[in-house]
RNA sequence: CGGGAUGUGGCGCAGUUUGGUAGCGCACUUGACUGGGGGUCAAGGGGCCGGAGGUUCAAAUCCUCUCAUCCCGACCA
């Protein structure tokens, strides 16, 4: 009797594969899981996050982990088609390396010690220490030392498009910074210099196609190439308010660059002759620049604040700033030639200055001193005493104490004056970094060994490019640039399905044939359709359209149709028209190619 | 890692001050009505209050520890 009841089960169940087929199954609403939120759940502060959580896109898992729903994952995998594309349209090729990397190839590269605990260390059963790779410089330089020994075997990129893990110190704002993330990485290996720039050349070139083949309004610009090292890099900014990146661009000229490396033009500073004697001014309890101007009623810009900082190379110098500006440390950092520079502590900066924090000043300072260009341009300012509520009034640099060296050492703001041409100013913005390449050199080839025979047979470090696209961050920025108070509006070449077409009232046969037609036209025409036959109100359905943002939306329902028409609407615009049933299908057709329309190249 | 906050059905929250054995909205199930912007009515199901320990006749509530999550900071003297 069983055998029987299996045979008699799994006939159907044949019956009914053959009967569908795939879209028929997943197209639609009703058999779809997407699960849609009406509120925003708590956890979730950036736009993009509560979006993606609401749509039905993600599920987080623990902090900083996320599951891609089906509807997520579309997006993703759209994503990741794009880059595909454009990598293997500039020659790079797609290989997968393992997630869990050996300690010994990271301890090759020193690495294993230099990267922190963002790096994920774990044993395995015979207690050999392992990794989760955060990015995969050792595994394929390995691979590359092993199999390539010939110039003529070059140039070579490999990319792949895999999961990464970094322990980040704070995960937060959903796939904006997530410690587990979907990542293209690419890695290229040239003979010399010259191969190498031509190879990030065309990552560069690659990269803006991808961006742009997205739909977004990024810029490309010049950043500081970091912990990874190497010699210039690039970060492709996608322009958003919640952006954690400050970026300048010129009003001008071509120049942009993350505020990390932007270059300000100082011209010739002159340094003014002193006017004002030095007086001892007591300050009590006056501790912050702010607090300093108001109780000597002067600007902040008559300050010059004296920072104390301790270095990787255990050195404790003094920086200088006019009062209203901002260290940048990444300046100090390269102009230092150190691994790192902190803010000293307290009890450090008592010790060096003799002052608690808040008074230190540059007059007879025992250490190092070294100031921003423009502090050369001033004259009676403001510094701190070394003594607790004391401050200078008419301080002046040579007379009063000595720099020993200017450079650019400040934070670039809105209307600084580019260093690439002459009379342009900055414009600030705030961008999602979603892609960083960079040009590696010799570093990891030199430390792990990697070299090739050239053509007069000498043995020759590659010469190396990585490059990365966070791919989950991109389809999130995409959210960020691109949303409205009623839910995300994705541009097309991202959004998970092209067209929705809302079945009004599923009850009435007229509309639900109409509705039924359309959808298999546009099946039939390769375009991604989902349709909403759902049995819920009309209210229920809009205000998910909305939500989850399908580019182009079909309304068929009984008071248009009986005219014979039905409704389309633009999600991005909301523009709204009518069209006959016959004219809506080219009319989609031609706006799905339109929306994912691009060349390449420009 | 420092600071702040929060953990109560799937989601959003109340209840904690003043201990008395868990509630609201949404969602969900069933039925009916309804059908162009989260509709109405009726009847239901679901949590032992993040976890552990303690105080007490009695703990979501008080105490201790712990875990998790979120935000700010970790450069601006």
């Amino acid at each position: 009797m069983l055998f029987y009841k299996i045979q008699v089960n799994f006939h159907h169940l044949s019956i009914h594969l053959n009967s569908l087929n795939e879209q028929e199954i997943f197209m639609r609403y009703s058999q779809y899981f997407l699960p849609t939120l009406k509120e925003t759940p708590a956890d979730a502060e950036v736009i993009s996050h509560q979006l993606m959580l609401r749509s039905g896109m993600i599920r987080k898992v623990a902090a900083g982990i996320y599951s891609y729903l089906p509807f997520g994952l579309r997006s993703l995998r759209k994503m990741e088609q794009i880059i595909r594309e454009e990598m293997d349209r500039a020659g790079a090729i797609e290989c997968l390396m393992p997630m869990a990397n050996p300690a010994e190839l990271w301890q090759e590269s020193g690495r294993w010690e230099k990267y922190g605990k963002e790096l994920l260390r774990f044993k395995d059963r015979k207690s050999a220490d392992f990794c989760m790779g955060p990015t995969h410089e050792e595994v394929i330089t390995d691979i590359i030392r092993n199999t390539v020994s010939s110039y003529r075997q070059l140039p070579l990129n490999l990319y792949q498009i895999q999961t990464k893990f970094r322990d980040e110190i704070r995960p937060r704002f959903g796939l904006m910074r997530g410690r587990e993330f979907v990542m293209k990485d690419a890695y290229s290996f040239d003979l010399d210099d010259a191969g190498a720039d031509s190879s990030y050349a065309k990552m560069y070139q690659a990269y803006r196609n991808i961006f742009n083949r997205c739909g977004l309004n990024f810029r490309s610009v010049e950043a500081d190439s970091g912990a990874i090292g190497g010699n210039f890099s690039h970060e492709f900014m996608v322009l958003a308010e919640s952006g954690e990146d400050g970026i300048v661009s010129c009003d001008s000229c071509e120049y942009a660059a993350n505020v990390e490396k932007a270059e300000i033009a100082y011209g010739d500073v002159e340094t003014p002759a002193a006017t004002l004697e030095l007086h001892k001014v007591a300050t009590p309890g006056q501790k912050t620049i702010e607090e300093v101007a108001v109780f000597l009623q002067l600007s902040p810009q008559q300050l010059v604040k004296t920072l104390i900082v301790q270095t990787s190379a255990d050195e404790i110098l003094a920086v200088l700033l006019r009062g209203d500006r901002e260290l940048n440390m990444i300046k100090l950092t390269n102009l230092l030639d150190v691994d790192w520079v902190l803010l000293a502590e307290d009890d450090v900066v008592k010790q060096t200055t003799g002052a608690p924090t808040g008074f230190a000043g540059p007059i007879g300072l025992k250490i190092r001193v070294i100031a921003d260009t423009e502090v050369k341009g001033l004259a009676d300012f403001v510094v701190g005493g070394n003594a607790i509520d004391v401050h200078f009034t008419g301080a002046n640099q040579e007379r009063d104490f000595q720099i020993s060296q200017f450079s650019d050492l400040r934070q670039a703001v809105a209307g600084d004056p580019c260093s690439r041409c002459d009379g342009g100013k900055f414009e600030k913005w705030r961008g999602i970094e979603v892609g960083h390449i960079f040009k590696l050199g010799v570093k990891y080839s030199e430390a792990m060994n990697a070299t090739v025979l050239d053509a007069d047979g000498k043995t020759r470090p590659l010469v190396m490019g990585c490059y990365g696209i966070g791919a989950g961050r991109t389809v999130a920025a995409a959210i960020e640039q691109n949303h409205d108070e009623n839910g995300m509006i994705l541009p097309m070449p991202l959004a998970p399905f092209q067209v929705l077409v809302t079945m009004l009232n599923p009850k009435d046969d007229l509309v639900r044939e109409a509705a039924e037609k359309l959808y298999q036209q546009l099946l039939d025409l390769n375009i991604e359709v989902l349709l909403d036959d759902r049995n819920e109100r009309p209210g229920i359905k809009f205000k998910d359209a909305d939500l989850i943002g399908i580019p182009l939306r079909v309304t068929v329902g009984a008071r248009n149709l009986k005219e014979g028409n039905v409704e389309l609407k633009i999600r991005k615009g909301g523009t709204m028209s009518m069209f006959s049933l016959d004219e809506i299908t080219p009319q989609l057709q031609q706006l799905v190619d339109a929306g994912l329309a691009f060349e390449p190249g420009k």
